[in-house]
DNA sequence: CTAAGATTCAAACGATCGTTTGAATCCCGG
DNA sequence: CCGGGATTCAAACGATCGTTTGAATCTTAG
């Protein structure tokens, strides 16, 4: 029995180690190009670890999304929730829902001596995953924070149409998730400046400002002069 | 010989074959996830095939992009002079250079017939993919594209920081690639609704719109007024 | 201390991977 | 009709994949 709490460092340390090789190595070579040998090694565990901790390899793909993202997503919708109460009935400004949905993300960018940046890379390419069973789990985990922020969205900006938010809110999940994601494409606009390091700040700054002015733009503002296609 | 044109048509038949067969592949299962033998036989051609046409998976994979990314950033290009030709000296509006970014994107999609859509969805993909000598190959071949629009850009907003635009440029590109990669990531926000399918004359006016509003905004608008987090 | 469960270990399993081989077949100029 | 390069073919190569096995080792309760 090991229901008490007493030792338990050692206790679920292999599966830790697992979940820390295994972020990275999928952030560096994707879930089929990290082998099983290479991910024990550098995990510095037993090949047999991983099916025994976690029964199989898409399994533990599983528990390393689901280890951040349920505290993550948890997390976002707290903060929206201080936000909305800190409104007191008002609907809270587009511009701070934005950076409440933000701060998670960047949050976990900062702390790079976690693994935390890898997760945010490694979650970036998750979005495009061809694999389905992945992106059916990322949907899921992610399913009830979106609807959250959708229905603030909607409380923020009764006049824009549905079909118009939806559509508004996928370009903003989607620079987000690429700005994360792909970090050396910057370079590729650049010409050849790495840029120094993240500065979450301000990167929050930018893309606050970005994502705002995109999210509030008139909409149909072309309808009547409408397309002479 | 066959230096002459007669009978090019089976003379390539083989290797336009394994393109196709690859393009849908490796956007429905990745690249890795792809194998050989699943590839030739949805192909209908031989195992040994892509090593004798290509010389090996990886020259393959080069050899789809190159197939289409060559001629539609051409396009891109040409767009951009046309633009520029039309303008008479003075710079374009930025939309109309945004406009002329997404055409081709636009009208990859719109041709479903041949494998245009999916090939947008493999490119989007690539982007964020693990392997070096993938990423190293797209940004190879985007590179001179992005450096006209980059000029083109900071000839339209030359109030605009040069580091500033960089990092909106990175936003612009990401939403774009985000957008054409993940279809079904809509109905993630949506909730369950799958979209009919793709407008692209819609989607035009749409992204075009949110761009933008977000490479328009003010530099530094909240400096002074700061934050009040 | 001892026995039982939890965990780790080396070794091997069958399957599948990308690639290579050498003969068979096709195509076409002479 | 013939001969040679281009192409296709079935078969096999060695390597590596994820997973399983059964014994060895560690941990802990009684």
């Amino acid at each position: 029995m090991n229901l008490h709490l007493r030792t338990l460092k050692p206790q679920h340390e292999t599966r830790t180690r697992i979940l820390d090789a295994a972020e990275e190595l999928f952030m560096q070579h994707g879930f089929e190009g990290t082998s099983m040998r290479l991910l024990t090694s550098k995990a510095g565990v037993n090949l047999a670890a991983v099916n025994y901790h976690f029964g199989s390899k898409d399994a533990l793909i599983e528990a390393v999304f689901r280890r951040r993202l349920d505290p993550m997503n948890a997390e976002r919708i707290a903060e929206l929730d201080r936000l909305e109460k800190s409104a007191a009935g008002t609907a809270p400004a587009p511009e701070r829902i934005i950076r409440a949905f933000l701060r998670a993300s960047l949050a976990m960018i900062e702390d790079a001596r976690s693994g935390g940046r890898n997760f945010i890379r490694l979650l970036g390419r998750a979005y495009t995953e061809p694999s389905k069973p992945i992106r059916a789990l990322i949907g899921q985990l992610y399913g009830p924070a979106m609807e959250r922020y959708k229905t603030a969205f909607q409380r923020a900006l009764p006049e824009l149409p549905h079909e118009e938010l939806i559509w508004r809110m996928h370009f903003m999940f989607g620079t987000l998730a690429y700005t994360l994601a792909a970090t050396d494409t910057v370079q590729l606009i650049a010409g050849c400046k790495p840029e120094d390091r993240y500065d979450a700040k301000l990167l929050e700054e930018r893309l606050t400002a970005f994502l705002e002015a995109g999210l509030l733009v008139p909409a149909k503002a072309r309808s009547t002069v409408k397309k002479a296609a």
